[in-house]
DNA sequence: GGTCGAATCTTTACGATGGCAAGATTTAAA
DNA sequence: TTTAAATCTTGCCATCGTAAAGATTCGACC
């Protein structure tokens, strides 16, 4: 918010809003380095001082979306209580719904190939959290201790990791089948009862295993 | 094939060679339609009469990819015989092993923005027969008749549609997470013994869901 | 308040891409 | 043999991402 009008002031974020209305109305298919400076106001070389590239502005933007997803899953699993199924059906449902009320940041967020992690110190601290979040779902499920910071997920044992693939894999599995059209064959007002009833036996099966390895 | 050297006589299956290739070696980020028309040693307008644009070669590279994922799974299936548990790990196995050894072939088969689908008439052939096999699996768990022809995938009732959710979503979605550098908690090594872990305890949900319900 | 380096933005330019149109060449049916 | 259709080439255009160089403003320091 300059007075000149040469310096925008806030470009990062008014860059990041405009992917974000891009992205929206576009999809990632007319999604463009300079089409988000065109709507930020900007020359197209204007974002290069901020994002490096368009992996850099893409990878920021993933960023935003895991923060959003992480905060809708938490509001999701903290509003059912204590019912562990109602849990996992809480987390797999909002995830879902992430995935089709954001389709295109979505795909963002997943496709290695579009953004530029960072080297070395493993995956950003949103993706991480988002991660954490998961794991402890599943850690309600099992009856173990949950996770207050997103630092030790690696240190987890065999069976955890199993459950935790085992409900990480079915949850996004169902989201990016169904965003790229892979489940044409339920029908669409049958979805959220399917969700909801895999989503138990899966929670089940966990429980079950947690018992059985003790 | 032809002797002027004008008409190049089988470009169409030439083109699809050297998207092969070029996906192979440049993946999909260096993928273009004028390096495929370099490599088959044609111009750069060529292949539009034989795919029309990008999209359509893109199109019939994943039909190709269709095919060979299932003549894979086809494959493994048939090699464990009988044993319930095994028709799973098998199944699950070349799944992510396909998607390891044609990480780019397995990206452009679940982009839905970069394919073309035919209209109305429902996914193409290649991606039902696959989704046919992977039903057959399910109905073998559940101890059911299998399916014959790809045609009547969509007959199959509520409670086996929730069974082949839990099946494929699982598969996928641990193979696509694999592709994305998701799963970078799991000690590489442990994937293995993961995947057959996991998939064993699917199949036990699978089978005694089905028994449940009769 | 003024100076000067650093940060931010613009302009210009380059190579490459996908798609289109018009024309050249070959094939194959009539 | 004639001729329409299929196939391929050449040339063109708008657009993209990136880099380089110059313009403008900001902010720390004197």
């Amino acid at each position: 918010m300059s007075k000149s009008g040469y310096h925008h002031g806030d470009l990062r974020n008014a860059m990041l809003d405009a992917a974000d209305q891009l992205l929206a109305s576009q999809g990632l298919q007319g999604f463009t380095l300079r089409g988000c400076a065109r709507l930020a106001g900007v020359s197209h070389a204007a974002p290069k001082h901020h994002f490096g590239d368009v992996r850099g502005l893409l990878s920021a933007v993933a960023a935003r979306g895991f923060e959003r997803l992480q905060a809708t899953l938490k509001q999701a699993i903290e509003q059912v209580g204590e019912d562990l199924d109602a849990q996992m059906q809480a987390t797999t449902t909002a995830y879902v719904q992430f995935a089709q009320d954001n389709p295109e940041h979505f795909r963002v967020m997943f496709r290695a190939d579009l953004l530029r992690l960072p080297d070395g110190s493993g995956p950003p601290e949103p993706m991480r959290e988002t991660f954490r979040v998961l794991t402890n779902v599943i850690l309600s499920q099992r009856g173990e201790p949950l996770l207050q910071s997103s630092e030790v997920v690696n240190l987890v044992g065999f069976s955890l990791i199993n459950d935790i693939l085992i409900g990480w894999c079915h949850i996004h599995g169902f989201a990016h089948l169904l965003m790229e059209g892979q489940l044409a064959m339920v029908p669409p007002g049958e979805l959220p009862q399917h969700i909801q009833r895999t989503s138990v036996r899966l929670a089940q099966a966990i429980r079950s295993h947690a018992l059985a390895s003790r």
